[in-house]
DNA sequence: TATGAATGAGCATTCATTCAT
DNA sequence: GATGAATGAATGCTCATTCAT
């Protein structure tokens, strides 16, 4: 991974006929899995027989892996920001806030490929879902802030660290889910407004 | 085929020749380098690039790749917990922890390989630098917790998701500095005993 | 580091594509003739140039240089062993030996492969064809020796030295297939049965 | 192995300090184990740790490798034809022949290094003690053909292949011994000049 | 169009040989 | 002279990507 990439031309989208949008579908599904438990050291042949279809039929929906990569970001990004917008009607701002976040932990706890991207010096530039997420939790975190429920001097950028160590949480261990969502519960505390919190640096 | 290999003398370890000295230092400074950027990925060749030998010197010092991997980190560690021994001999018990979190942060921040190290899925078992370090943390949270000064539900395995974190902090961003001491704050305010904080789950 | 390299199903031989099968046999083709010339330090590369394909595909097909010299040799002992179950209609006991051993020496004259093979501490298990070899020979010996043609302290193990000593002929003489063919005709003279014959130790 | 190799200035021999002799020979001890169990593969470090030097005296007593191969074949060669030289004062000629060869045989059963040797594909050229043997047993096997003992059929070329298969003899097998002398046995039986003997091709 | 066989650049590792100590 | 650390070309094997069937 990370190769120099023509761009394809972007002419329009033909509408996949069903079967290869169902073929699609398999090879994302497959390709989340085994990306989520390798991380982008999965290879391409696995991703195929998880998705019981030849590596070529791979190839025909993503180009290349990185693609590959990119889509399944773009697409967990996609999912999460769209439940998010909900988040946005909520009347308790440091709720929405809390819910949001989650929310994704759920959708990305233990996800090894996930924790990679939010090492953000993959140098793949965000993708329009992440972008999307990311000013929608701006937006709850001045929301929450305003409302001084969040400590005031949080920013977005301290949120990736964040969904990594929860990324980093090893899928394999039985104390799992409770690792995660412990990791989470404090943080969160920890972004808690309160009079005697520690004034962040810079 | 047939490789026949001899192993080593599993004899006494002999004092390292002057220059053999100082090579397996430059090495390990490289290969340091190296893994910290590219994490385990980073490639033998680059290592001794970086330390101006040439491969079979690597070789020589180490003999696997993963040996290297290991050897770094166990140096790591062990470089951590030497001096965490001193926060042993720290009054406030709270700032003895969080002294020690800081100080491994500051050593680890933005180093992929130690990212890698904290997701313990890696199936090698911790080597004792780890262990030494991981018993001084649970003694220091284990005084903390009794002064008072931290949540009493915070446990051992809390830690290496906030190490994860810092260690995927993006080394190439110039706020770097600032985003990992953001988050490593962030989650020492978490970890204070409060009459208000959640109660973790588990 | 920590490859993955997920193992075939050992399910159903599925029948090759003919375009795979006709490489197969280019690669054992290529690779017959390489080890032959060069013994077990014939090169992978070499026999993937001898057989007009990518390294990849000699991989494809024999996972390791091993089990392509075992695939090898396990084909030539099943060639010979094949023939050889005629020769145990023969009527003449003594012949049907003779000729097996003039079969067998015929392939495999001047094959530092096979002298290699037969020289036993290669710590590799005698494949099937192999054993099955054995077995006739054995019998074809008894059955020589019952009928009073072969002389009776002859014993299984006395052939392979035999046949590395043809193995061994050298390929590169132009009086090679002279020089062979008298080796094994003393040697099958000296096995025959005569009243004067030194009493082999042991 | 098998480079091209520049002759070194072809100097006066010097007369060998005392200790450079005894490590000289001790070089050449251990390679003749090192040689005789792994053949050419034997590693240069093997033979090092084998003579408890360090590979720098292996390199300064002999240039390469290939040098140090030759030596200890020109070595073995020269013992063996020195003692040969006793054989053509015998009375029986064929004794003598015979001797000659178990004499032979005894030091060079199981010996890996020779056995590749035997096969003369190696493109060196016989080095002078091995022509030297080559002359004796030739006129010893004239004499035997002469004196009616040995099938006058029989050529100096017919013995290498023999040696061959006696080198290859299993080391690592209880019988070794048995088995090697077997088919030295079984050999000089089928080289007995008799009435009925398969005339030999060519 | 789907398949999976073929490709070959890339990477870890070895080992004959050199050279600083 | 002896030592053994350093060197780096050579070699087995992998895996993203292409292409014939």
């Amino acid at each position: 991974m990370a190769r120099i990439s023509v761009p394809p031309e972007p002419g329009v989208e033909k509408p996949l006929r069903a079967d290869a949008r169902r073929n699609r579908e398999k090879v994302m599904a497959a390709a989340r899995a085994a990306f989520a438990e390798h991380g982008s050291e999965a290879q391409m042949d696995d991703v195929a027989r998880r998705a019981m279809v030849g590596v070529g039929t791979v190839y025909r929906h993503f180009p290349t892996k990185e693609a590959l990569f990119v889509a399944l970001l773009e697409d967990t990004f996609a999912r999460i920001a769209e439940r998010s917008r909900d988040a946005l009607e909520h009347d308790d701002p440091w709720e929405a806030f809390a819910g949001l976040m989650w929310d994704a932990a759920e959708s990305l706890a233990g996800d090894r490929a996930f924790a990679e991207a939010m090492q953000a010096d993959l140098s793949m530039e965000p993708c329009p879902g992440q972008l999307e997420l990311a000013e929608i939790t701006a937006e709850l975190m001045t929301r929450a802030q305003a409302a001084g429920s969040m400590r005031p001097d949080a920013v977005l950028d301290d949120v990736p660290m964040v969904m990594c160590g929860i990324g980093a949480a090893n899928a394999r261990k039985h104390a799992f889910s409770a690792a995660w969502r412990r990791h989470l519960a404090i943080v969160l505390d920890g972004l808690r407004a309160r009079p005697d919190c520690t004034p962040l640096p810079d």
